[in-house]
DNA sequence: GTGGTCTAGACCACG
DNA sequence: GTGGTCTAGACCACG
């Protein structure tokens, strides 16, 4: 059964928080394609949120591809689509990742150790960076 | 001499990028203890940045014990390193990173991929890599 | 000087009038690359509309390259790129088009009709359209 | 014989694309003055759908004068057709237009690739284009 | 029941 | 001054 949870009071908005989690529930197999997540009201309803900050989610994931609405049945894992150029690709990661480096550094972590932890994260992944091996 | 150099009009805020400047001068050695570090107002001239935004950047290495302040001489490297426990450092550095993993793996990217990515762009804090190797 | 008109208690969303100005003046011409657009808050005021409202319009030009924002001071018209795969711009396209044209012809008009007036129309984003001829 | 086909999960309200496939019945004469169409409650049963979405369609289309209910006997293609005056629709057909025109060009789509997009997409109307030919 | 849009107003981050 | 996030609550469209 799918769960999402929040932490408020946080640095993470909720809405960024609950993108994350579908996310990575779909990319490690937890959510597969066509399966549904929860209804934008009934999300609210349960994490005691607006009901705009889920829906703000949604919207999000819809346009990155994850998820897609269907005519007032709710959303469903949306089959996977290449949306963006590899151009754009690279902008985001890079915009994303230099932050999270540049507090890795800060933190002490060397090249190697950053490495290191970085492939030990994308493990939990594996199913996900595997699926084109026959 | 120690240089900071910022970009405007990019997504991270400035102060955040003099804190990460200083941290990073600090771990890599280009910064020692006892250095002295530019006045907040000397600093705002040179950047031609508000000194409020100067002030906010030096409170939070204060705060994370990275420089200290002697009354009226300015602000210097400060003997205090090692803030947080191994175990904490790894803990931040998985709760940043996470999330921009499952956003790498959305965006189609293979973990080899994202692991060469992540080398490349730490290329720019090359001399982090060495500090620790004999 | 650039200037959004919206029509309310209408079909159109007031974000999504918006947006279509915004991006209008743009591929006319009349906002280049670098322009300032109105703040969130003065539009909201000057529209009299909520600014969330004018939150939602900016963050989907923003996500579509068209605009993008510079730290605390606004705005701005953004270099255009390709975000974009083609196979998701005719995917889009489609999408938009073709309730427009199921329209054309429940109104009347022959194939050879909407082909004229799409031609006609489209004479006002010449400018655009001819950039890459010397 | 009229058949009604709907896609469901897509975009388009199912009662819109009822609406829709009347009308380009009648305006590309598969229905004639006088035909029957099927009642409420049969083309509720055939496509699996809730009847007031049925019922929500044709009301929308004896609003517009395309069908017109016989007491007790059921719908029938109404004799009146021109509802709108000519500068009515050119003006109808604009306003929907414009704002795919201007994504088209946000996409970057050059006026050519646009004709032959629009060419291509109104080739699912193909005998549309034919009625006023002689 | 589902989602979409909008308002009025609050509080925060950044400069 | 700028934008970003969130709430509480309303009203609408679709089925």
């Amino acid at each position: 059964m799918f769960q999402v949870q929040i932490t408020t009071g946080g640095d993470a908005p909720i809405f960024r928080q609950i993108v994350d989690q579908v996310r990575v529930a779909v990319v490690t197999g937890k959510l597969s394609i066509g399966d549904p997540i929860p209804s934008v009201r009934a999300l609210a309803a349960e994490l005691v949120v607006n009901h705009n900050t889920i829906a703000k989610a949604y919207a999000q994931l819809v346009r990155d591809g994850v998820i897609e609405s269907q005519q007032g049945r709710g959303y469903f894992v949306a089959r996977k689509r290449q949306i963006y150029t590899q151009a754009e690709c690279n902008r985001r990661l890079a915009a994303a990742l230099d932050p999270v480096l540049s507090e890795a550094v800060t933190l002490g972590f060397s090249t190697d150790q950053i490495l290191a932890f970085v492939e030990k994260r994308l493990r939990r992944y594996a199913n996900a960076s595997t699926t084109k091996d026959p």
